[in-house]
DNA sequence: ATCGAACCAGAACAGCCGTTCTGGGCGCGC
DNA sequence: GCGCGCCCAGAACGGCTGTTCTGGTTCGAT
């Protein structure tokens, strides 16, 4: 990166261009940055530009305004793609799912984690406790309609056709004329409903727990 | 965000202008945007950006050049805060800690999951399976010396001083005059050692786990 | 038909901006 | 001393850029 180390004026000039698109949005003019570190010629921010560029912290392009970039940043726009996961609600065992409105937290995740449309709830209760989630953990689901056998899903419990049901965490199964949904917890019984009172609302796809 | 509902033109030039930082690392002039969607007047495409400006979908600052930037990246600046955790390694109950040497894969997380200077790794075998912790899981690590009683530590043991040890991953008690590191797994055997014996290395404070 | 709103073209202005040129100061090795 | 590298000041050139003004077209409501 820095070959023969860079002056303090280029570090400082590299700090300056980097804060300076934080705050604003945008990369600064020469003249932004002769202003910014008290420098009273724009050559002279031209010059520490050249160097800086040769020693490839940064990128310019010529004859643009404000045709600075810096190179990391380059590369993480390459590289990091996140997904803004929502953080919608806490679900239980049976109980309904509860939905936290307008305290939409939202979560931040790489797309190794969450693809795109997943949103996020918090578990509450033990019930799926074998399966190694806890009370309080975050599990990422993947909205989608189907599910395979054994998969961890969101699934909507109609009471009656049209009529809202309750949202629940479980394993699912799938038995011959009938469904399977199985907490993982010893101390809980598995529910068995007909295939057309479930509707499957999505898949859980990643765990996250935060610890003390 | 969108009052009166933004024409086609509109929302062409929000795309436009969003492709456009996201190529260059600067947002287009007045001009880029009228080459760019085929307009001949920078007069319609600052006529445009005003509707925009008005919508809330854009920030443009006065008497600037490339003074415009979108607001949901202005939102994101604000709120992410990202810290680039780096998968270190593989970690076990009694092996020797596994250092991924060339393949630094590394992982964006939000602040909220990790602070700076954490590192993860991922766990090798089920000695903490009754912490919830599987085999596969990713545990992110806050390097410190110390720890409470019962908190998940990374820690390493020296055979005698000196000697680098093995690292192993294990709850922490600190007892009369010893040390017990206890395994979360009814068919392991805690291990005893003299706090001299015992170098800690970081606490976990977060476990990720990805399914299908 | 008439009016206003929405959208556009072309041109011009004043200031902004990258670039370049000339020249100077300072420290170091020869 | 002398030259060289490094850093700086000031000024000027020419193109770039946001803004504004005038005027035009289209379309729907009145």
């Amino acid at each position: 990166m820095a070959r023969p180390a860079l002056s303090a004026r280029q570090q400082q000039m590299l700090e300056f261009i980097r804060e300076f698109i934080r705050e604003h949005g945008y990369p600064p003019t020469v003249r932004d940055i002769a202003q910014g570190l008290g420098i009273s010629s724009t050559s002279v921010v031209d010059y520490n530009l050249k160097v800086l560029q040769r020693a490839g912290c940064i990128q310019r392009e010529r004859e643009v305004s404000r045709g600075v970039r810096l190179v990391d940043t380059v590369a993480e726009r390459r590289a990091v793609r996140l997904v803004e996961v929502p953080v919608i609600g806490r679900i239980a065992a049976g109980e309904p799912l509860e939905a936290v409105a307008d305290t939409t937290e939202t979560l931040p995740l790489p797309v190794e984690l969450a693809t795109e449309g997943c949103y996020a709830l918090r578990v509450k209760g033990k019930s799926m406790i074998e399966d190694l989630i806890d009370d309080g953990d975050l599990v990422v689901v993947r909205p989608q309609q189907t599910a395979n056998n054994g998969d961890i899903v969101v699934a909507l419990l109609l009471e009656s056709p049209g009529v809202e049901g309750v949202a629940t965490l479980k394993r699912l199964y799938r038995e011959r004329d009938r469904v399977r949904l199985q907490p993982a917890n010893a101390s809980m019984e598995p529910i068995y409903v007909q295939p057309e009172q479930l509707r499957v609302q999505g898949k859980v796809v990643a765990v996250i727990r935060q610890l003390g």
